[in-house]
RNA sequence: GCCGAGGUAGCCAAGGUGGUCACGGCACGGGUCUGAAAAACCUGGGAUGUCGGUUCGACUCCGACCCUCGGCA
């Protein structure tokens, strides 16, 4: 197995199609965010254009499938709506079926993205096993950040102990917490998982300067705008989608939106999107490079 | 040239009867991370146009100068 992952705009899908020529390989993609079907020239899935979609199984409301580009299977673009959930337990179920699809055709599985929030849980998985309570969570939302840490201390005192001064002030994070603590029969732990040793290569890209990072970025929301990134958000909203829909708290689309409504301009949209990719890019650093198995490429 | 308004960090911006050298927001740096993760958070540093005057003390008052915006010519 193969993993790639890294920043934003590394040229992480050339590298899996160049693998996978080389291993037989096909990819799996790891983009939270082109997991999203109609989603596809803000998140750039640029190779899929014009191609056909073989649909492998539908399991629940998630489609499963994949494109062919050069040759190669792509799986896990456009599994859900836009405005579905989904999380990195999902992905971590699905991926685990289509890595072993393609291992049963000897092939290579090469998972490509980003999210490394994702490639995290399917590597290592989750201690327990808690579905998210929609009504429990939209209760929640209502209340105060100190309501929020009271509620938890009731149900878990000690809860303290567990939670860092970053995630003790952050609602969602909070939120989540409840809800494990909150489910009766408390937690229910999940089986141990760790695929850390059927790694053949661990690659993480990531940009040789700050500078070159903001050129090729600056250069990516240049072509997407040509390409109808506008466009693209108007159609999601003519078709009812909305800036609050799962798929849509993306960088590109909330900008977009917000030029749309008439809140800021044209310009400022393109340039705040620009400045939120590069902290993105940024954050996903951070994140990864607390992972001593990936390999670092720089371009 | 005249009249009016104004010059506070990279940008937007609050303030006060002169007195702990100044509220915020964005950006920027660092960080968090077990089911929303391209999300949601935590944290750090930086400023009073220039020169002079008044005063124990000025970003705040006075003067000159420079610059910006609006109006008149």
């Amino acid at each position: 197995m193969i993993i790639i992952t890294g920043q934003t705009a590394t040229g992480k899908t050339d590298l899996g199609l160049k693998l996978a020529k080389e291993y037989n390989g096909e990819i799996i993609n790891a983009d939270s965010r082109q997991i999203y079907q109609k989603l596809n020239i803000i998140t750039g899935k640029e190779l899929k254009k014009n191609q056909k979609f073989f649909l492998w199984k539908t399991i629940n409301h998630f489609q499963i499938g994949f494109y062919i580009f050069d040759s190669i299977k792509i799986w896990l673009y456009d599994v859900i709506q836009p405005n579905q959930y989904f999380s990195s337990y999902y992905f971590t179920q699905l991926a685990d079926l289509v890595v072993n699809e393609i291992k049963k055709q000897n092939k290579t599985p090469i998972l490509v993205g980003g999210t490394y929030f994702y490639l995290k849980h399917f590597l290592c998985g989750f201690d327990y096993r808690v579905n998210p309570n929609w009504s429990l969570r939209k209760k929640l939302e209502k209340l105060t950040l100190g309501q929020l840490q009271k509620e938890l201390l009731k149900i878990n005192p000690n809860v303290r102990n567990e939670i860092n001064s970053s995630d003790w002030q952050n609602p969602r994070r909070l939120i989540r917490k409840i809800e494990v603590f909150n489910k009766k029969g408390g937690k229910i732990n999940s089986p141990p998982r760790n695929l850390k040793n059927e790694i053949d290569q661990f690659i993480g890209l990531k940009f040789s300067s700050k500078e070159k990072l903001i050129k090729t970025i600056k250069n990516r929301v240049r072509k997407r705008t040509e390409q109808g990134a506008i466009e693209e958000v108007k159609d999601l909203l003519k078709l009812g989608y909305h800036e609050n829909n799962f798929g849509l708290k993306t960088i590109g689309y909330q900008q977009i939106i917000a030029y749309l409504k008439g809140k800021i301009s044209r310009e400022e949209a393109i340039e705040q999107w620009v400045t939120k990719e590069i902290q993105y890019a940024k954050r996903q650093l951070t994140f990864m490079k607390k992972d001593p198995h990936i390999k670092w490429k720089e371009i």
